[in-house]
DNA sequence: GAGTGGTCTAGACCACCGC
DNA sequence: CGGTGGTCTAGACCACTCT
């Protein structure tokens, strides 16, 4: 047949654009710039406009894209690095200039967060958010769970609102010698009320950071923190040199 | 008016539908259960296929869905813990009884890669393969880069093949004094390979992990580990506990 | 109001799996 | 072979942002 056919199965159309795309993205386009529109690109690669979108999607998984509804796509900068826990042992605190207080409030605990602090099934407990910003943009929500007992200095009588009463609990953790922390990492879906703190859709993916303090001989509280997964790449320097490299 | 509207525009179907369902799985499911096909599904919801599938993506994202082709849409069980790096710093190790080692060649690194390990721009290095497995199923896929410089006591000329040749490089990496390493994680899509190995498809979400080796004062080796973001939770154990819990 | 990305539809065919 | 999820089309309308 003469035919110099590969051995492999045809390629995904979206897959194969998005091969293409990306090359032309090194190759012809500056950070910041814009794309043309999806209709144009479409038509351009002679493709139907929601398989041109397939490949668009997974390039902003990558973070090489991002789209903005009612502006356009733009070329995406290289992740920053974000620093996600030392070497050394801290609680988050009140002088912690990468995170800014944003509320304190009293809640009962989702169920996973209840399994950390072997808190009672509708036992409210301190919530304190918080939200981190870098280069100027938001990159990750905080909500930090403070069961009552760990702060013990804090009488429900004495309730300041919001801010106030983050930075009061914050400042009652600091007085517990902290004993360890334990981290993990994992894939999740912007819920509706982070999306709208960093700036995306829900459902966006983040990287969710969970972590236990420990003090007292058990968990003194649990800190859930969700990074814009588009954006950060998030660093556990062992070697104590930060870099919120290019 | 006289409308009692809520205050928030009109949810997309599609998270509603994920609303919907989540809660479903959460009570009218058993793990491993298999949920009826999508076509199903979607005349039952009144919605088109493509609505409900949007739906199913961001389950999946999120570990609680499995989709196989050919075979169907599962409950997936609870993310596993995988421990990422421990307190104690060390060498990838041939003795490691977490990840099995696939392969040994020499290769030029990806450019990413270069830039860690400043060598040459066309130089090739020592690559290793290996693979994690994890209760029984592939959960990360390791490429190490290790530099002729880093491992002297390997010549070029005694290049036995594959496995064989991975080993002589682990076992040449151990007599090294380990400076201290340094880790990073983003999200990412399976490379065709990586994918293969794994058991999903090309562009599946991955977390990256990216650890670089310090020895000798520079970087001795670079691994770049891409995990199943639907499978695990990469934990980052400092109390030593590693738990491999439901 | 014009232009962008986001959502949605109702079809079709393909690649893969197990029987 | 039949059934599954994966890919693809050619439309439509909506929500948002900017001017």
């Amino acid at each position: 047949m003469g035919t110099t056919q590969l051995e492999t199965v045809p390629e995904p159309k979206y897959r194969h654009l998005k091969t293409v795309i990306s090359e032309a993205l090194d190759s012809e386009f500056a950070v910041g710039e814009i794309l043309p529109n999806e209709r144009d690109l479409a038509a351009r690669f002679g493709v139907a406009r929601a398989t041109l979108r397939q490949a668009l999607e997974q390039l902003e998984l990558e973070g090489r894209l991002q789209r903005r509804r009612g502006v356009g796509t733009t070329v995406a900068p290289p992740r920053m690095g974000v620093s996600v826990g030392s070497t050394a042992h801290n609680w988050p605190g009140v002088s912690d200039t990468a995170w800014e207080l944003a509320d304190g409030t009293r809640e009962v605990p989702p169920a996973s967060v209840v399994r950390h602090l072997g808190t009672g099934q509708d036992e409210p407990v301190h919530v304190v958010r918080r939200l981190r910003v870098s280069g100027g943009q938001p990159v990750a929500a905080e909500l930090l769970y403070v069961p009552a007992a760990s702060v013990p200095g804090l009488a429900a009588a004495d309730a300041p609102t919001g801010t106030a009463r983050g930075a009061a609990v914050l400042r009652e953790l600091e007085s517990l010698g902290l004993e360890g922390e334990d981290r993990a990492v994992e894939l999740g879906s912007a819920r509706s009320d982070d999306a709208k703190q960093l700036d995306r859709l829900p459902g966006a993916p983040v990287l969710v950071v969970t972590t236990r303090f420990f003090a007292g001989g058990g968990t003194a509280a649990v800190s859930v923190a969700t990074y814009r997964a588009d954006t950060c790449r998030l660093t556990f320097g062992d070697t104590g040199d930060v870099e919120v490299h290019s």
